[in-house]
Formats: C-alpha cells, structure tokens, sequence
DNA sequence: CAAATAAAATAGTAATACTATCATTTATAA
DNA sequence: TTATAAATGATAGTATTACTATTTTATTTG
C-alpha cells in the first residue's frame, strides 16, 4: 500500500499556500533540508532562492519570514505525528500497549514511514530536535499564538495526555507529562548526541537511549 | 550578614574580562535587562550601546558577539545555581529534604536572594527560562563545546545526579533526570506563562504549578 | 609626569531582511 | 483562441545587523 498524506495548514502560516504551486512546494522541500544543513539562525531568503533556483522576492510572496516558514515546516510534523499517533493506535486497546507505541513514535527517526511523505523525513526530524523550541522562544509568543499557529502542538499534546489519564486516571497532570514527553524526547536526543554529559548515555545509539529513559520514566512515575 | 558572590568565568567567553572595569560590568547589566525587555532576537549590540551610553566598538571588545554574551551570562547563572545548591544544602543529611530543597531553588524565581546579586535577578530567571536553549540549539555547538564553555552546566547536572542517587541508588538515569528537571522547570514555566494548554495550570501561579508537577514527578518516579 | 591602556568617535563593509516596480511567462475562462 | 489575470523573474533599493579598522581623547598606573 502506498499512499501520501496532506493536511491543510493555518492559513496565516503564509501569505500564499505553498501547497498550491510547484515553487511553493520547492520552497518547503529545499527550506526542511537547508533549516537542517545550516541551522536557523544561519538560514536565509537569500540562500534558499539560490538552492530553489529562485529569487528572494519569490520566497517572501509565500512567508513573511523565515519564523513563519519554520512554523509551517512544524505546524505539518506536529499534524503528521498526530495523524500517526491515530493510524497506528487504531484497534489498539491496552493503555499499556499505547503508550509505549506513542514513546517510539517519539523517540524514533520517522525514516521506516518514509515513503508516504514527500520530504526529506531525516532532516525534519533534526530541525524538530534542534529548532522546535525556537517557534516558541519568543517575544511574540502571544500575538502568533492568537492566530493558532500551536494548535496543532496542542492537540497532539491532548491526544497523548488522552491515554495517560486512561493508563492512570488518577495522575494529575497528563498534559505536563505530555508536554514534557515530546520536548524531553527532543532534548534528550540533543544531549546524548552533543552533550552527553547530561545524560547517561552508555554504549546505546542517542535515539535508543532516549527511549529507555522515557520508557524508564513514564511507566515508573504512573505506576 | 550581607555578602556578594562572583565567580570566575571561563575566559573563552569573553575578549575582555567584563569584571575587570566599569564599562563591562554595565555591558553585562544592562545586557541582561535588554535582553529581557526585548528578547535574544531582536537584541543587538547597537541597541545595547545606547543603553550603555557607549558604542558598539567598545562592545566588541568585550564579546565577539552577542551568542557569547548570552553564553557569559548563562556561565554566571549556572555557576550561581551550583554555589547556592552546595549553600542551601550545607548541614542537611537527608537526601529527600536535599531533593526537595533542589526543586525549590530550579522552580522558584531568585528574588529572595537578590540582595547578594549584582545584577537584576528577576529579568536573569526569564533569560534562563526563555533563552538559554538557544545557547547551546546551534550548529556550532561542537566547537564552542571544545571551549569548555558548558562546563557549569555539565557540574551543576552532575551535583544534582549526586543527590538523586542518594536519594535512590538503584535509580539509572541520575544525570539524564537531572538535566530533564532542569529544561523541564523552564519549559513548564514558560507553557504555563504563554500556553497554557500544554500544560495542567489550575489556578495556581505558574511558578508555583511548575515546583508541584515536577515535585510529583521526581517523588513518584523515584519511590 | 610619562607611558600605557581603555574608551570614544568615526568610518566603512558585507550580509540580512525586507519592499517595490516592471517585464515576462503561464494558467484559465470567456 | 484570445484576453486577461495570476505567478514568477529580474532588478533595484533601503534600513538594519554584524561586524572591523583607525584615529583621537581620556584615564590609570608606575
């Protein structure tokens, strides 16, 4: 079976969708794996019109700015993760057996789904690690928040502290603990990958390692 | 008693000892509140100099730019957490009451301890909270790792490994616990300061919200 | 007081983050 | 099929950022 998925993304995410066109397409595409080459603070207009062979005045007819395309490249992963979290705990019905397929969507390099998407499935996931936290890291936060920019963040976070509470009704904070799951799954990775002196990375890969501790973590707080 | 702390700083992080005159100590002081008011993105050393009454060039000869800057301030602060963890834990045995004194001072805004501080505390607590992932989220983070420049974060994860395998020996993750609790106490407090549906916020202020959930959180996980 | 050092003043450059205009190509609908 | 609108390209321009360099003026310190 073989098929794509797409999700319709906040219109104020952009000024033209770049869904509707060839060039925007391109313009996401080679944005994700330049983000990923170079880093979003190194990251530039100017350099992705050279990668997309386009002009800078293109780029800016389809975002207002770098911040904007960055949040269009995570509002896309965060509704891809919550469409996977659906589609692969369909007729799951063990709490148990759900949380621990939501930790290695978490932890895991999305690469085995690879073929249903149209991007470079490596590299989102190292900008999600690496830059996610810089969407939300900002002065701004409550005006771009008003325009539901997070929403898809949130509902995923809803969804995972859905199960929580049907694992232990009696935890109270499942959207922390979802919360702190998604971005501890990021920073976990970051350090045993960068800074592994904050962690306690053994002989494991960073991603496995991450899911030992979130696994650790999770089923022993909810015990 | 009314004392005042200072601490050496790794001397990679700066052109010119900012300690070592007038000028550099206003750099750092008023950088700290400029980057508070305005946040890390839109803060420039132009800008800086005006509240300075300085110039620009005068800057540069402290900090190569203002990532360092920011890497300097955030060298303080962790070095300060480390002296008050090792202060506020001096003469008490019981490893509970050194955890539970730990959460307190990750959670709790500095104000009380502001007397002994040379710089405004208030606005150095919201870098921490909504810049400091920045310092080390970059491309360059292997080099500028080389020059030791994590160090004290590195330290002040490990002393505080060293009280959670106090606490519970047979506890695997001490380090990897420890770095979570901290990036946690940030991430809790800004979500529950500017989204507060990624988090459980009830009507507490969200100071006092983040110390329960992560209170709940090393208690339970570690019993 | 002289010498050294720090800071101020000034200037300049390349890159960034845009905005604007107009010509050309491409899609679309009458 | 043509006209017309819409998208893209080409080009230019501006203000700001992120620096570096040089020369002059204060301030320390020996």
């Amino acid at each position: 079976m073989d098929f794509q998925v797409s999700f319709t993304v906040n219109e104020k995410l952009f000024l033209r969708n770049p869904d509707s066109s060839a060039l925007g397409k391109k313009i996401v595409k080679y944005g994700i794996e330049l983000i990923h080459e170079i880093g979003f603070e190194h990251f530039t207009f100017k350099k992705l019109a050279i990668q997309v062979e386009t002009t800078e005045a293109s780029i800016y007819r389809y975002f207002e700015n770098k911040h904007r395309l960055l949040l269009y490249i995570l509002n896309w992963y965060w509704s891809y993760m919550e469409f996977l979290v659906d589609y692969t705990l369909k007729n799951i019905q063990d709490p148990k057996t759900k949380l621990e397929i939501i930790l290695n969507l978490l932890s895991k390099d999305l690469g085995e789904n690879s073929g249903i998407l149209q991007y470079n499935i490596n590299a989102l996931n190292q900008i999600v690690i690496s830059e996610s936290s810089k969407a939300y890291l900002v002065k701004e936060i409550s005006d771009i928040n008003k325009d539901q920019v997070f929403k898809p963040y949130k509902d995923l976070c809803a969804k995972i502290a859905t199960v929580i509470t049907e694992y232990n009704p009696s935890y109270k904070f499942p959207r922390s603990l979802s919360s702190t799951l998604i971005e501890t799954s990021h920073s976990q990775h970051y350090f045993a990958e960068n800074l592994p002196r904050l962690t306690d990375l053994g002989t494991e890969k960073p991603q496995k390692f991450t899911l030992l501790f979130l696994q650790n973590l999770t089923f022993e707080l909810l015990k």
